[in-house]
DNA sequence: GCAACTGATTGCAAATTGCAATCGGGTTGG
DNA sequence: CCAACCCGATTGCAATTTGCAATCAGTTGC
């Protein structure tokens, strides 16, 4: 469960924070998917992550610092997990990442389409989502300014979604 | 050994490319360190890899396209493995992954002023680096102008070590 | 009361990991 | 020529980690 400390290089330490198949998966989930919830992480995770297998990522990253607990007060056994800092500045780790699987890798399209939007917004955007995140998680900063980028995100995601769905007749709408 | 492919999401993606505790350990090592053959990786490496471990990631590195390898002519039994553009690309995510590891993680000061450097040279300098390792993977982009990033990284360590060595009273010079 | 839902936990088989020993071939020094 | 050494791996094995399915106890809505 405890960090390995093979070394101090950073890179070898970030990796043992999140170099296995599912801590950032967990985080991407949080970060651009808006979960906060134990089920919704477990039945929202699009690959598919176990309940053991999350129940020990959920407690190993707040052993690390990444992620916070909290009650919610609408539901006495529910939890609240919420990003820390530490966790909100991988944004541009992760848009990083998602560009490059984006040009190296069989990627689906609707499932790029947020990476390719946040790549396109740079650092900017990154920036703008950071914030977003801090008074989402950490209740600290202003309210964003509307739209919201994972707003921005989405609704890139739901045109792409619309457009394939109207391309092979199947448009929900009449 | 091969891609699980469990979504099309970038993210996904990235991570089982090298989402384990290795594979970006060794990119790092023959990126950073100019490591080529198989035993520079294995007793150069700082958190001692296993040689069963280097060459299966070796192997998988090559199966993804992210190494390629070729005889060395000087010693028959020799193999020299070159990085390819995919890998070389992931130079912008190493260096964000460093600046991450030293703000959040507990890195020592010698292995870490590479990430530094790396990290005030900003995208500038990442492409200057990867035009050197182009030029010195893959043959192809013209010679680069003296300094070399890798020999300031290198000349950044080599200022460190000797400056904690003074002040302990180690200098190897009389 | 009771079914559905909450965040987990447990048992278990399979896969992965890391370590040590070893391999066959090539090179080197004398 | 030959022994010693170096090369990139490979093998056997024990320990750990993983993923899946079943299950748990407490909470909620009805």
């Amino acid at each position: 469960m405890n960090i390995d400390r093979r070394s101090g290089c950073p890179i070898n330490l970030s990796l043992e924070v999140f170099g296995d198949r599912w801590s950032l998966i967990i985080l991407r989930d949080i970060i651009f998917g808006g979960r906060r919830h134990f089920r919704e992480l477990l039945n929202g995770s699009m690959e598919g992550i176990a309940s053991n297998i999350l129940a020990d990522r959920l407690k190993r990253l707040m052993e690390l610092g990444m992620l916070t607990r909290a009650d919610d007060p609408s539901h006495k056994q529910k939890a609240i997990y919420s990003l820390t800092e530490m966790a909100i500045t991988l944004v541009p780790i992760l848009a990083h990442l998602g560009a490059w699987g984006r040009v190296w890798l069989p990627v689906s399209e609707e499932l790029s389409i947020r990476a390719e939007l946040l790549e396109k917004g740079g650092p900017p955007m990154w920036d703008k989502f950071m914030n977003e995140l801090r008074h989402e998680h950490l209740g600290a900063s202003p309210a964003p300014s509307e739209p919201t980028v994972r707003a921005t995100l989405q609704a890139g995601y739901d045109a792409v979604i619309a457009r394939n769905a109207r391309s092979i007749g199947c448009d929900p709408a009449p």
